[in-house]
DNA sequence: CCAATGTGTCGGAGATAGTTGACATGTCGG
DNA sequence: CCGACATGTCAACTATCTCCGACACATTGG
């Protein structure tokens, strides 16, 4: 049950921002590291934690690494939210009705 | 984009847990409590948290307090999840292809 | 009022996450 | 081979999170 890696990898800013980098394409780990305000060891720190929940992949180019959106855990995390949408969604009763029934 | 409070709420598994329960109908603060194998004051720090995120709403009631969902913060989880869903729904050229044009 | 009850908050301990400079590893061009 | 380069990893420090026991505060019932 790592499903709590996919949650923890989105609950830091940078990974959300390297994550929708990467869905534009792959990219090389020193780009990457000059999108932020951070060191490059830093980065590679986020780029484990994502790799660890399986969100993205590495290939090495040469002497370079090129690094892959692999989107597929975010599922999990649609999954979880699903149960919820129709809280925010086509939302026809207030919440004071909701919480009335509730009483 | 200030709200990387609920990005950060939802990091947590008894948080997530505890969004759960409240998505059946509100619950009393002490009931809540009882669900987890921690210590009260933990519960209602996790509590707190949700309602910095503003997903959960209190409610004094005699001596007790009610919680209520207020699922309308997630909206923003998935909004900045919809751009990645394409990539593991419909998905109907390969992940080596993407690669590809990218080179 | 006063004691009991339900809860939030505080202080501090222990764990984990984030960051950086220094170093290790592996790759390419000559 | 060798030096330059790209990058991961390590050690150590700091910041933040998680948790608990103790205490504070408000509400209720006698």
């Amino acid at each position: 049950m790592p499903d709590d890696a996919v949650f923890l990898a989105l609950a830091h800013p940078v990974r959300r921002r390297l994550l929708q980098i990467l869905a534009e394409g792959p990219r090389i780990a020193g780009d990457l590291a000059e999108q932020f305000d951070l060191s490059r060891p830093a980065v590679a720190e986020h780029l484990q934690i994502l790799r660890r929940a399986a969100l993205v992949r590495d290939e090495q180019v040469g002497r370079q690494r090129r690094y892959h959106l692999t989107a597929e855990p975010l599922a999990e995390v649609e999954d979880w939210l699903h149960p919820f949408e129709h809280f925010w969604r086509a939302r026809l009763r207030s919440f004071a009705d909701i919480a009335e029934e509730n009483t």
